[in-house]
RNA sequence: GUGGGCGUAGCUCAGCUGGUAGAGCUCCUGGUUGUGGUCCAGGCGGUCGCCGGUUCGAAUCCGGUCGCUCACCCCA
């Protein structure tokens, strides 16, 4: 008799109520401030060839590894459901020959994303990000725009606590030269390190400046610093970059230690991270991404953009107080086994939404206190009480009725409604 | 994948030195209030996550399992 329950999946979740009006506005204000600097919206799908994020992301990171939801669809092709947006976006770029357009492209989007992690505070298998892409050009006044962009939407959402970190990470070549360089310290001295610093050596060596083991860190303070091996042409950018973000007054640290999980970084890198979060404090982060489309199979064309986590934002920043829904009529049933007195009130309340009013009616068969108490909690502004030909509407706010013929209910409350302005 | 915490009504929780379930809120009904907002009364609602064990008897003790959650890891 009993079936079990069926569960939203683990690390998934309903939006409803106050969450639902907390999202809709991070949506408008995001909107605002990327539309008002030239982003444009695009909406990829939800699921991608498993090749895009294979080649794209990297088959090295954690994300192609073991995050992704791949399935194989009925005629045998690979897909995989999105796990993160740029790749995606450069896809569209080359797919729509978007290069032919003045440069750069601004594209941003505000979608889900997918990947198979334990779900935590702010980690979620199913979660949404605002993202903004720009391509086609390597103007480190994109770069600083871009963050600057980012910087504005988390303070009007009200995240507190936030601070920005910045690095850079060159070119390709001397971010592997880097690489191999700080891997052959890391092997030099194995026997000090933590143990999972040690396994990580070849897989990903970065992250082995945010241990807090001991001995790793004694190790770490020798370390060659990627900043110390850039050259010259992405030292100039970096420090271009800096300074139009000081220009600006976007406060941020510079950490030669900072650390992307997607291996398409070039250069410019940084992340927004917020001590009212848990153990995940990075609301968002991005950077530049100069390899992408070609590595997509499109022409040489660089990019940056980032990505924020919408939970995130939201769980960093205080609740405001949502306006509540208006509604400016509602129609009650003096008496509901008067079928009569049902239809007028039916046609009242359509023709009420006709004439621009939010309107509801009765329709759960409450008494007619009870229609009272609900329109009450529904903040209804009037509530007009239907009976064969008359009705009385009520004043919810005055408390004041008036009778008056059922025809003329929808006119009399758009007037009260059009004085009272 | 690995740990910690937790699983009792829709929600928040009490009950746990073993005797087959309670409160508040919500919802519905009635009374009071000029037909709602206050107050009063009543009602709906739970096989106490699931399975097994100990016991005359388990929500309460033990084992297992599933789920949720936080953290590691990783990232947004």
């Amino acid at each position: 008799m009993s079936a079990e329950k069926i569960k939203a999946p683990r690390g998934t979740f309903d939006v409803l109520g106050e969450q639902e009006a907390r999202r809709a506005s991070l949506e408008t204000c995001a909107r605002e401030i990327l539309e008002s600097a030239g982003y444009e919206r695009i909406e990829t799908p939800a699921f991608e060839a498993t090749e895009l994020f294979a080649r794209g992301v990297g088959g090295s990171t954690d994300i192609v590894q073991k995050e992704m939801y791949t399935l194989t669809d009925g005629s045998g092709r690979s897909l995989t459901l999105r796990p993160e947006g740029t790749a995606p976006v450069c896809r569209a770029y080359v797919e729509h020959g978007m290069h032919k357009r003045p440069a750069p492209v601004k594209l941003w989007y505000l979608s889900s994303f997918f990947r198979y992690e334990r779900a935590q505070a702010g980690r979620y298998r199913q979660f949404w990000q605002v993202g903004a892409e720009a391509l086609g050009s390597d103007d480190p006044a994109l770069d600083a725009e871009s963050i600057a962009l980012l910087a504005e939407l988390l303070s009007q959402m009200g995240v507190s606590d936030v601070r920005l970190r910045i690095s850079s990470l060159g070119t390709r070549e001397a971010r592997l030269r880097y690489r191999e360089l700080l891997q052959g310290h890391l092997r030099s001295r194995q026997d000090e390190l933590s143990d999972d610093v040690r396994g990580r050596i070849e897989m990903n060596p970065l992250r082995a400046f945010d241990s807090d083991h001991e001995g790793t860190r004694t190790v770490m303070q020798s370390a060659p610093r990627l900043l110390d091996h850039l050259d010259r042409g992405d030292l100039e950018h970096f420090a271009e970059v800096r300074s139009l973000l000081d220009l600006a007054g976007v406060a941020y640290d510079v950490d030669a230690t900072l650390v992307r999980g997607l291996d398409y970084y070039t250069r410019t890198v940084f992340e927004f991270t917020s001590d009212a979060l848990g153990a995940q404090s990075g609301v968002g982060g991005g950077g530049r991404y100069d390899g992408l489309v070609a590595e997509l199979g499109g022409p040489a064309t660089p990019g940056m953009g980032w990505a924020a986590g919408i939970e995130r934002i939201l769980l960093a920043s205080e609740s405001r107080p949502e306006n509540e829904a208006r509604l400016d009529l509602f129609i009650a049933v003096g008496d509901t086994t008067d079928r009569a007195a049902r239809g007028l009130a039916f046609a009242t309340v359509t023709a009420a939404r006709a004439a621009g009013l939010t309107a509801q009616m009765e329709l759960a068969g409450r008494s007619l206190k009870g229609q009272l108490g609900y329109a009450n909690k529904l903040g209804a502004r009037y509530v007009a009480t239907m009976a064969a030909a008359e009705c009385v509407l009520k004043d919810m706010r005055s408390g004041a009725e008036q009778t008056l013929a059922s025809h003329a209910v929808v006119a009399s409350v758009r007037d009260a409604l059009g004085a009272g302005k």
